[in-house]
RNA sequence: GCGGCAGUGGUGGAACGGUAGACACGCUACCUUGAGGGGGUAGUGCCCUACGGGUGUGGAGGUUCAAAUCCUCUCUGCCGCACCA
């Protein structure tokens, strides 16, 4: 009978949800296993990309549910965002209602490729349950300092009408839309995630070697540590009459500090207070305030790829070593949100200082030996220092941290690249931050039995504006704390706050979600997810937020996790034609399609040997027409498996080709255990199995085919489930697929063995000796083959590495 | 510039330091079929004077009895960060 997969299909997952196949076990006593691959945005329909991703998490939730753990894997709906608004504008449709629609096209999509997900922990984040505990999280994070609100320059990008975390600004533009960024000074709520950056950094040890090292890499640039000295220029007197007395010293920080007697001069940010004051009370000449308010009203990334250009301020401050006189410049290469935007230059050991200097005449003076020429950017010992001359760099970093720390008047300090998390988003479709702004008492958080603040229903999306905003009554309330008219914020929560605890939702029992957002003591069960399955575009965005949001909700009490994730692994993209499948490009295979043509194993199948998970996949129709050929092969084969259960085979008395047969069957099981456990590498083990089914077909024992089937069909249970479940359900049982077979020894054991023979590495020839054969003896029989190779030359060494080869080692005579 | 990853047939990709190219796609020839599709058998890195031999994992060195694999340098491609003091 044929291979009908439409027909086991449909079959198959009606009665795995019929059985509740998929639900974690209610025992916590259990081992257990969280198999979590990233959840999805609702857009409207899965995309390869998808396939991918969660083909790959299903393999492994199956294999460990085989191995008699209690597996969670779950999916959700990452809901809340921009397309749902886009759509709304569209076709005057509820983000909502587009949104849940959605869902459940794309949730029996995924039902149809036959994915193992938990039915029970099923959420959207826009669900109000889930805001409901978020907006309690916020609230906490509120009280415990976590969280502030703050007027300051932000991103924002004007076609999202919203303003950008600094990790959603992609070299100056929109990660969404990819328009420039513009910069705004407007107030935003703020989580300071910079509070954990030590942490961040740190624990990133306890994921090597489970993570990928390009991940780690990325966060550790990211947050971008550097340690050095912080201190103060003090203006001389005559800047500080200048100034109006307004300003006595002003704050630079050096990662630097044996570098200090070649400061030649010190340059300001463009937006610095002392820059602004001398604009402002007309103190420079016109054209050079002109040319500096340019500079400081022109982009980051403008200013990146713009020539160094400054000007002398006509001020100077004092060095605090040597009490020389420092002339002051502002210059477009110092950044003004970064170690207080404004910096000691020393053009002989800096890049930067240096081209500046050459570029204005300044003066250059090396103070570190080594290097040929300037500028020197490596460390040395320390020359025209004063007492630090010839002291080492890192010695001298030390002791001038040190004189400075006596003195009091600077100190040794760390500086982070990472800048706190901006998370208001000026949208409607989020999660409302739950404050409310209030005459008398100022910034109220919601009282939480009023949580969740939900979004208003009746609102009309036009993309002007923020429609929370605009709604004539959503905003008035009254005050949570003295009861009278207050307004409601406006702005909602940055869908990466959602994305960041759903890990520990799905861990909590549903029967809890109605009472408590995260249950402790599931969240210490479940949590670490054991393998989280994603795309390498999280490696900062998300994965550093989810991490963060894990060490707050520890240190809130509702878990004991330090990280969310212990193992990582990165899929590929799905090509084709050599470029991301896009529908811009109109290069797109639609999965649904391709399951109405092949079956869902074909379409796992085919993802899953095409290439390693961790690598780019180039589709190829034909490869997946080899995939389906597989399949098809496998069915009709399976019927010469005439056991109802594993046979006791008498190994020895086998044919040469059974006995072969039986090697790659259990060859293939051997190799299973690393794949599904360590490797992932999918395509090796279905090669394998593969080769396990060609080599049975090459004999014709009924046991041996009994055996092999039964094997087989349990190893690509994982991956192709449909076909394994029917098979053998019809052969078997299914007994199969609930059992760890045991490793055989005996089947690896061989009569004979072809060694190869190498003569000085080279392979020559070959010899087949008895199992049993001493090493003398096949020497002997190695030498014999090679007489060939031996004549005129002298024999000197002679290597066996036994079930290899032997390896004789000749010289010329 | 800094950092990470990767370079193996026509293609996707295999190879605990031990016979390079498993497995699959494609291609060629033959068989089966009325054709198409499907199935089967054999072959398929490159070169040569071809039942034999040479050569071969981006390139150059090195370690080793033995290197795609380890080390050094180098080239190329992809990705991330990028005037961070």
């Amino acid at each position: 009978m044929g291979y009908n997969p439409k027909e086991i299909e449909k079959k198959w997952q009606k009665i795995w949800e019929d059985e509740g196949a998929f639900e974690p076990l209610e025992d916590q006593s259990r081992d257990k296993k969280y198999i979590l691959s990233m959840f999805p945005y609702p857009s409207g329909r899965i995309h390869m990309g998808h396939v991918r991703n969660y083909a790959i998490g299903d393999a492994l939730a199956r294999y460990y549910r085989k191995r008699d753990y209690s597996v969670l894997h779950p999916i959700g709906w990452d809901a809340f965002g921009m397309p749902a608004e886009n759509a709304a504008i569209k076709h005057k449709l509820h983000p909502g209602k587009w949104t849940y629609e959605n869902i459940d096209y794309m949730r029996k999509e995924l039902a149809s490729l036959g994915f193992s997900f938990s039915k029970s922990r099923e959420f959207a984040t826009c669900d109000p349950l889930y805001t409901r505990w978020e907006q309690e999280f916020i609230i906490k994070m509120f009280e415990e300092g976590l969280l502030y609100r703050e007027s300051t320059t932000v991103n924002w990008c004007e076609p999202c009408h919203t303003v950008l975390a600094n990790e959603q600004v992609e070299e100056g533009c929109c990660w969404r839309c990819g328009t420039e960024v513009q910069h705004r000074e407007m107030p935003g709520y703020y989580i300071d995630i910079v509070k954990y950056a030590d942490e961040l950094l740190d624990d990133l040890k306890l994921l090597e070697g489970k993570w990928p090292n390009r991940v780690l890499t990325m966060q550790r640039n990211w947050i971008g540590k550097s340690q050095g000295l912080e201190f103060s220029f003090e203006l001389s007197e005559e800047s500080r009459k200048k100034l109006g007395g307004k300003f006595e010293s002003y704050q630079v920080f050096t990662t630097r500090p044996d570098t200090i007697y070649g400061v030649t001069y010190s340059a300001l940010a463009a937006e610095h207070p002392i820059v602004k004051y001398l604009i402002e009370h007309q103190l420079l000449d016109p054209d050079t305030a002109e040319a500096i308010s340019r500079i400081a009203n022109s982009s980051e990334r403008d200013r990146a790829q713009a020539e160094k250009e400054g000007y002398p301020l006509g001020i100077d401050v004092i060095h605090p070593l040597t009490g020389e006189k420092i002339p002051v410049w502002t210059a477009n290469f110092v950044l003004a949100s970064y170690g207080g935007g404004a910096v000691m230059a020393v053009p002989a050991h800096d890049e930067r200082d240096f081209d500046f200097a050459t570029q204005y005449g300044l003066p250059i003076k090396r103070v570190i030996e080594g290097g040929e020429t300037l500028p020197y950017t490596g460390t040395g010992a320390l020359i025209e220092s004063g007492r630090f001359s010839c002291t080492e760099s890192a010695d001298a970093k030390e002791a001038i941290i040190n004189i400075f720390e006596e003195r009091g008047i600077g100190k040794g300090t760390t500086n982070y690249k990472l800048r706190n998390w901006g998370v208001s988003r000026q949208r409607y479709w989020g999660a409302p931050i739950p404050f409310v702004h209030c005459d008398d008492c100022g910034l109220v958080p919601e009282k939480v039995e009023n949580l969740p603040i939900t979004l208003p229903e009746d609102v009309e999306i036009t993309g002007e504006g923020n429609p929370l905003e605009s709604h004539p009554t959503w905003k008035q309330c009254l005050c949570p704390q003295c009861g009278k008219e207050a307004r409601r914020e406006t702005d909602t929560l940055d869908t990466f706050v959602q994305s960041s605890w759903y890990q520990f939702r799905y861990a909590t029992d549903p029967k809890k979600w109605e009472s408590e957002g995260i249950d402790r003591e599931d969240a210490n069960y479940w949590l670490p997810v054991d393998q989280y399955i994603g795309g390498i575009e999280h490696a900062i965005l998300h994965l550093l937020y989810a991490r963060f949001f894990t060490k707050v909700l520890r240190d809130m009490g509702l878990c004991d996790v330090d990280e969310p994730f212990e193992r990582l692994l990165t899929q590929g993209m799905v090509l084709k034609d050599g470029a991301k499948m896009s529908k811009s490009k109109g290069n797109t295979v639609d999965p649904d399609a391709l399951i109405a043509k092949y079956g869902a194993d074909t379409a796992r199948l085919f993802i899953l040997f095409a290439a390693p998970p961790q690598k780019e996949l180039e589709w190829n129709d034909s490869a997946v027409e080899g995939a389906f050929r597989f399949i098809k092969k496998l069915y009709g084969r399976a019927e010469k498996a005439t056991h109802r259960e594993l046979p006791a085979i008498e190994h020895s008395k086998l044919s040469a080709a059974s006995k072969e047969a039986r090697a790659k069957v259990y060859d293939a099981l051997k190799k299973s255990t690393d794949v599904y456990e360590s490797s992932f590498a999918f395509n090796t083990l279905i090669a394998a199995c593969m080769e396990a089914l060609n080599a049975l077909d090459k004999q014709e024992d009924e046991a041996v085919w009994s055996e092999g089937v039964y094997i087989i069909l349990n190893l690509l249970e994982p991956i192709i489930p449909h076909v394994a479940s029917e098979l053998s359900e019809r052969l078997f049982g299914r007994a199969n697929l609930s059992v760890t077979i045991p490793l055989l020894d005996e089947v690896f054991v061989q009569d004979s063995v072809t060694l190869a023979v190498t003569i000085n590495g080279k392979k020559r020839t070959e010899i087949t000796v008895s199992a049993e054969a001493s090493k003398e003896e096949i020497l002997a029989a190695a030498r014999e083959a090679g007489s060939k190779w031996l004549e005129g030359v002298s024999l000197i060494k002679e290597i066996v590495v036994p079930g290899k080869l032997v390896n004789l080692v000749v010289k010329p005579a």
